[in-house]
DNA sequence: CCCTTTTGTAATCTAGTTGTGACGGTCGAT
DNA sequence: ATCGACCGTCACAACTAGATTACAAAAGGG
């Protein structure tokens, strides 16, 4: 879950959009003033913030050169809520470090979505497929079950990614092929049921380990969803 | 230098914003239709994509969703340019994958900006690559193992750097040759592995270094993840 | 212009991977 | 219970991908 901190002096605007963004599912640290704002980042160790330009007590773009400053807080996106709308305004905002300069009144719907243009990226979707103890992780191509790795060959990988990454959906060997080995494949469907046994070797081998992979007769295979009982007993 | 493509059918705001971004020191890519516009970014490889909106002959959210979904494009900042101002428009632009919406009319000093946003960030942070004993410094072009320089090409650097800079990551020799030799390249991709193997013995000679580079066989190679144990003796 | 370094290719070698046929066990339907 | 289809398992032969070496062409530097 990611922590935004917010500094806004207008009680109306500071809790609607404290309110809405909590909804969101952001944590939310705020204050209403300028002053020590700096240092509540430092403590709150937020993953962005949101900056009035306009505060009572102090320039939110000297906040902004601030945290710019700091080497731990540097590299945090920084978004100025300003009613401020001139051209140099945006400009002198935007060049000051900013990542991104909305001007009130702004749709909050808008604000959310660009805030989470922000946390887009880092994320990386779908990189780290997770069942249980087993991990796959497709950027690495490495497999962990129990925290040890677990090393298979590129068909093994390819073929187990293909199922875990539809839990719970069956597939024939023929759409295994089609998928996993390729349109244009010279290969026998056997071939698939000797790839399923050396997966099951080598993730279902220890006694801990649910069986992950399912054989449905008559029709094919697929993974086991979420969490596989302890089947064993 | 930065390379931008720029989809836009206006003629005059076309020319207006080739003018203005060419001053400024980017280099300009452009069409005025949507067709061919993810063709266009594949050939050209550029850095940043304005989109317009309301093309004639195609939808830009359209080209933007086939940007996402392009392995080698999807990385790439999209801003949209448009007249559209509603809230659902900016909405669904910006949850589109879109990482800008700037609303028609715009100031170009602005579009500037909000350019050279998605363009900080990359340029200052890690001048310096570390992984244990060995360092690769950006600015200066060297590299030093157990503070000791190594010499190595400038292919050999660039193909590091690439690594380096994306632990972790396994690149394919496709990959990687697009990344360090450059996409209009007339090269075997077997010599990716003549390279890997020149790494090698310069930075992995001596006992005490860790396997820095990873084969991993039928997929490529990738850089060891931060702190590479010194596995299994 | 010559010599050195760099660059890319081709050929060779090897360990590991891949796909197949065979065999036997199991499941389910009759 | 019997039969046939289906699946799990094994061992083997062909093959591949990667490591390595050697070499020719290109680039660079004096």
């Amino acid at each position: 879950m990611k922590k935004i901190v917010l500094i806004e002096d207008d009680a109306d605007l500071f809790a609607l959009l404290k309110y809405n963004l909590e909804k969101e599912g952001f944590a939310m640290v705020g204050a209403q003033t300028g002053k020590g704002a700096i240092e509540l980042c430092r403590r709150e160790r937020p993953d962005l913030i949101l900056l009035d330009i306009m505060l009572p007590d102090s320039d939110g773009l000297d906040i902004c050169k601030g945290i710019r400053q700091h080497p731990e807080l540097a590299h945090l996106p920084v978004i100025f809520l300003t009613a401020r709308a001139t051209e140099t305004d945006r400009i002198v905002g935007l060049e000051l470090g900013a990542n991104d300069y909305i001007v009130k009144p702004f749709f909050v719907r808008e604000l959310i979505a660009r805030i989470k243009i922000h946390f887009r990226g880092q994320s990386a979707p779908n990189r780290l497929l997770k069942a249980g103890p087993l991990e796959l992780d497709r950027t690495s191509c490495r497999v962990r079950l129990l925290d040890s790795e677990v090393s298979l060959t590129a068909t093994e990988f390819r073929l187990l990614e293909f199922l875990m990454s539809r839990p719970g959906i069956v597939f024939s060997r023929e759409q295994l092929l089609d998928a996993v080995w390729g349109h244009d494949r010279a290969v026998t469907d056997r071939t698939v049921d000797v790839y399923i046994l050396r997966l099951r070797q080598k993730i279902e081998a220890d006694a801990v380990s649910p069986n992950f992979i399912r054989s449905v007769r008559g029709f094919g295979y697929s993974f086991n969803e979420p969490a596989p009982v302890l089947a064993t007993a």
